[in-house]
DNA sequence: CGCACCGTTGATGCTGTTCAAGTCTTGTGG
DNA sequence: CCACAAGACTTGAACAGCATCAACGGTGCG
């Protein structure tokens, strides 16, 4: 399941999708020389805010957050990272979020000068980079719908429907029934990114699963047996009569 | 003060801080064949949510919003666009946001084609692009913290400084004492923005100024005496003993 | 075993919403 | 010039949703 730290570009799993995606052999080939990986367990600090970041990284597998602290402690989630997402900021060194790893996290990564003159060289990954940023930012503003406007259960609704959506554009067979959502976060974590408090989203989770319209399996794998119900719950439609 | 519209990009107020910033003298003058100047009056709609956007531009003068607006009427800014700002996205032709004219605003526009002609062939203007959108990404995460997990004091006192801020960031002269803010927002679009009600808006901006922390001159005018007294409520830094 | 961590559930209280009434300003028409 | 209406804003009272505080159950691990 985890990835060989020597893997090839041509057999990598985010290859498709990551800021590598527009790139012909020739340009992976440049890409193989300076790469290299690097993996965290689970809980890892990957940076600290406010810390140098000496590498920029695209995220080949696991799941890691990247969160904001005020300083009396309170705590608001700003992205998931999932495999193919890009960590760091061409031009500046510093990273003003905490990044951690929510499961093992393997990391294909860049020294930051190197990378930099790719970009130069490489219109190819400085436009995949571009549409990326550009993707990351609506996917942000949608967020900030979520966080301003919804209520607790909408965002509960929100969380996992945005998960399944990604998890299913990864699979190429279009899963006809149930889907199966196998997700790392804590209950603290779903909190963190809900802008809630860890006993709401216990006691939101529990009454869609006494609902039926998510099933528990255990603490960490929610079985959804019918995504237009769940999405129903989320507030983006009008309720259908 | 409103800019004439056949305005050399020379003589341009957003000179150097918009998606031109980095262009040379031979570049500009080839912008300069294929922009054109749009007005909108306050309160028009610029485009609508779902709709075709034939062009993108830059906020030359004024003040712009763009919002999100769910089925039952619940809307949740996600962002002001104040000059210099880039409205449009490249390789994609619908807006998901109600962008709308808060005060007068002067559009530079570029058709669409051109315009991306122009990213291909110059990389100074793409290399500006990916620079600003990063900026906008990190503005919209610090946004999602004030969403997630500040009181309506707190929001109100960020919205305050980061206006104040941006504002401050136009003027050369480091104004040494009051910060005078002639913010062209109602009540309602302030309300918009930072998720909470208008009349949580109204009593919370009476009573900071009640308290002296700000003082208010008319309805819209805003004086901030003392930037650091405002800044300590913004709940970002723990507060001084 | 006993501890730590994660999650659930209940009781209570506070912050911000909702509903409602009223003020101030601006513009319009007689 | 005044009467009137409409829109922006303010203020008050009651309510609701989520936070807070607290107790407890399950699980994995030294």
């Amino acid at each position: 399941m985890t990835p060989r730290l020597d893997l090839r570009c041509a057999d990598c799993g985010i290859r498709h999708r990551a800021v590598c995606a527009r790139c012909d052999e020739t340009e992976l080939a440049r890409l193989e020389e300076v790469k290299f990986y690097r993996r965290y367990e689970a809980g890892q600090k990957i940076v600290w805010a406010g810390d140098d970041l000496s590498f920029v990284a695209s995220v080949v597998s696991g799941i890691a957050t990247m969160a904001q602290t005020l300083e009396d402690g309170r705590v608001q989630m700003v992205g998931l990272l999932l495999p193919s997402d890009f960590i760091g900021r061409p031009g500046r060194t510093v990273t003003p979020y905490d990044i951690t790893a929510a499961s093992d996290v393997t990391l294909c990564c860049f020294r930051r000068a190197p990378f930099e003159r790719l970009l130069v060289d490489m219109p190819h990954v400085a436009g995949r980079l571009l549409e990326m940023t550009l993707d990351e930012l609506d996917a942000a503003r949608e967020w900030m719908l979520v966080l301003g406007r919804k209520t607790a259960r909408e965002r509960i609704a929100s969380l996992l429907v945005s998960v399944a959506r990604r998890e299913a554009s990864f699979d190429l067979a279009p899963r006809s029934h149930d889907i199966r959502l196998d997700l790392p976060l804590t209950r603290e974590a779903m909190s963190e990114y809900l802008g809630l408090t860890i006993e709401t989203v216990s006691r939101q989770i529990s009454r869609l699963g006494r609902e039926g319209t998510i099933m528990l399996d255990g603490k960490r794998r929610i079985v959804i047996p019918d995504l237009d119900r769940l999405r129903a719950e989320t507030g983006d439609e009008a309720v259908a009569v």
